[in-house]
DNA sequence: AACCCGTGGCA
DNA sequence: TTGCCAAGGGT
C-alpha cells in the first residue's frame, strides 16, 4: 500500500455503523419538507439552500422558493431579480444566480431532468463534491459520500482523526473514510444520518455522547478527546466605519445595484462606502459626486451594525439632498413602492424598512 | 492551497 | 460582548 493512500476502517465496523446509524435515523429523523419528496429538483434545491445555512433558516426560504417555481422549466424561464428576491436574507448570494444558471443548462441539455451521472452534475454550476453526492445518493440511490462539515465532525471523531479537516492529508483521510462507510443499500439515508447526527448529537460545542447510537464505536469518546476533535477554526473580525445615503426624490430613493465579483452580487443596496474620517457627510458627498451627482448631506436618520463575514460594521445613514441625474451604471431612482419588489441585503432592507413612507 | 462569499443564533 | 458555527463552491 502507497503511504500517500489512506487506510480504509474495517468492512465490519463499516457494516455496523451502517445499522446503527440508519436504524437511528429511521426511528427519530426529524421531519423536514424535503424528506417528503423524492423529485431530484427539490432535493437538489435543498441542498443548495443547505450549504453552509442551517435547517431552521432554510425550511421557509424552501417552501416559498418551491411555490413560484414549483418545476426545474420554472426556474430556468425565470429572471435573476426575481431568483434573487426569493434568495433575500439567505446569503451567500451566487448560489442564486448558479441555481439559475444550472436550471438553465439542465433545460437545454439533459431534458429538464437533473442528471444522475455524477460527472454531469458536477459540471453544473454550484454543484461541487457535497451536492452531488448527497443529490445522487438521495434522489437516486447511488453509493457516493455526501461530506458536509457535520460528516466531517462526525467521522474525525468516531475514527479519532485528530489533524485539520482544512489540511489536505486529513482531508483525505476523512474523505477515505466517507467513500468506505456509505452502503450501496440506501445510501442516502445513510448520509443524512451521519449529517443528522452531527447537526443534532455529535455538535460542534459539547457533543450529547449520553444519546449518540453509536458512541460504543466513537474513538474521540473513548480518549476523552470528544471536544477536541475536530480542531477549533481560527478567526479574527476587523472593525469598519461605513456610511449610506438616502437620497429622496419626490416618491423615488437613489438605489446602487452590488456588481457580480464582491459580495452581495446583484443586490440593491443604498450609496455606501466604506469611510475613516470624522465627518461621514463628506464622504457620502464625495461618494455621490463620483456618480456624477450634486449632493449635500443632511442628518442622520439612523445608524446601525451589522457582520458580514469577518466585519464588524458601524454604519451610519444620512439623509442627502442630490441634483442631477447618476451617470454612473448600475446607479438608479426607484420608486418607494418599488423598493420592496428588489433584493437587498439585510442590513439594508432595514434601511428601506426605516424610511418614513418606506 | 488559501481566500472569498452572508446571516443570525448561541454561549 | 466577542467569537464560533452552519447539509460548500468557485477561483
Amino acid at each position: 500500500m502507497r503511504d500517500d493512500v489512506p487506510a480504509s476502517p474495517a468492512p465490519e465496523r463499516c457494516r455496523r455503523l451502517q445499522a446503527l446509524l440508519v436504524d437511528w435515523f429511521d426511528a427519530g429523523q426529524r421531519g423536514l419538507p424535503w424528506r417528503r419528496t423524492s423529485d431530484p429538483y427539490r432535493i437538489w434545491l435543498s441542498e443548495v439552500m443547505l450549504q453552509q445555512t442551517q435547517v431552521e433558516r432554510v425550511i421557509d426560504y424552501y417552501e416559498r422558493f418551491l411555490l413560484q417555481f414549483p418545476t426545474i422549466e420554472a426556474l430556468a424561464a425565470a429572471s435573476l431579480d426575481d431568483v434573487l428576491k426569493l434568495w433575500e436574507g439567505l446569503g451567500y448570494y451566487s448560489r442564486a444566480r448558479n441555481l439559475l444558471a444550472a436550471a438553465r443548462i439542465i433545460c437545454e441539455r439533459h431534458g429538464g431532468r437533473f442528471p444522475s451521472d455524477s460527472e454531469a452534475a458536477r459540471a453544473l454550476p454550484g454543484v461541487g463534491e457535497y451536492t452531488s453526492g448527497a443529490v445522487l445518493s438521495i434522489a437516486y440511490g447511488v453509493p457516493l459520500p455526501a461530506l458536509d462539515a457535520n460528516a466531517v465532525r462526525v467521522f474525525a471523531r468516531l475514527f479519532g482523526v485528530k489533524g485539520d479537516p482544512a489540511r489536505g492529508e486529513t482531508r483525505r483521510r476523512l474523505r477515505e473514510i466517507a467513500r468506505a462507510t456509505v452502503p450501496d443499500d440506501r445510501p442516502g439515508d445513510f448520509n443524512q444520518a451521519v449529517m443528522e447526527l452531527g447537526a443534532t448529537v455529535c455538535i460542534a460545542g459539547r457533543p450529547d455522547c449520553l444519546v449518540c447510537p453509536v458512541v460504543e464505536t466513537c474513538a474521540a469518546r473513548a480518549a476523552g478527546l470528544e471536544t477536541e476533535i475536530p480542531p477549533r477554526r481560527r478567526s479574527s473580525t476587523s472593525a469598519v466605519t461605513e456610511v449610506a445615503a438616502v437620497a429622496r426624490d419626490g416618491d423615488c430613493v437613489l438605489l446602487m445595484q452590488r456588481p457580480h465579483d464582491s459580495y452581495w452580487p446583484g443586490l440593491w443596496v443604498f450609496p455606501s462606502a466604506d469611510f475613516d474620517g470624522p465627518n461621514p457627510g463628506e464622504a457620502v458627498e464625495a461618494l455621490l459626486h463620483q456618480a456624477g451627482l450634486e449632493a449635500e448631506a443632511g442628518h442622520t436618520l439612523l445608524e446601525l451594525s451589522y457582520g458580514i463575514m469577518d466585519r464588524r460594521v458601524e454604519l451610519t445613514v444620512l439623509c442627502t439632498e442630490v441634483g442631477g441625474e447618476p451617470t454612473a451604471e448600475r446607479w438608479r431612482w426607484v420608486a418607494l413602492a418599488e423598493i420592496e419588489d428588489l433584493a437587498m441585503p439585510s442590513p439594508h432592507r432595514t434601511i428601506a424598512q426605516a424610511l418614513p413612507g418606506g
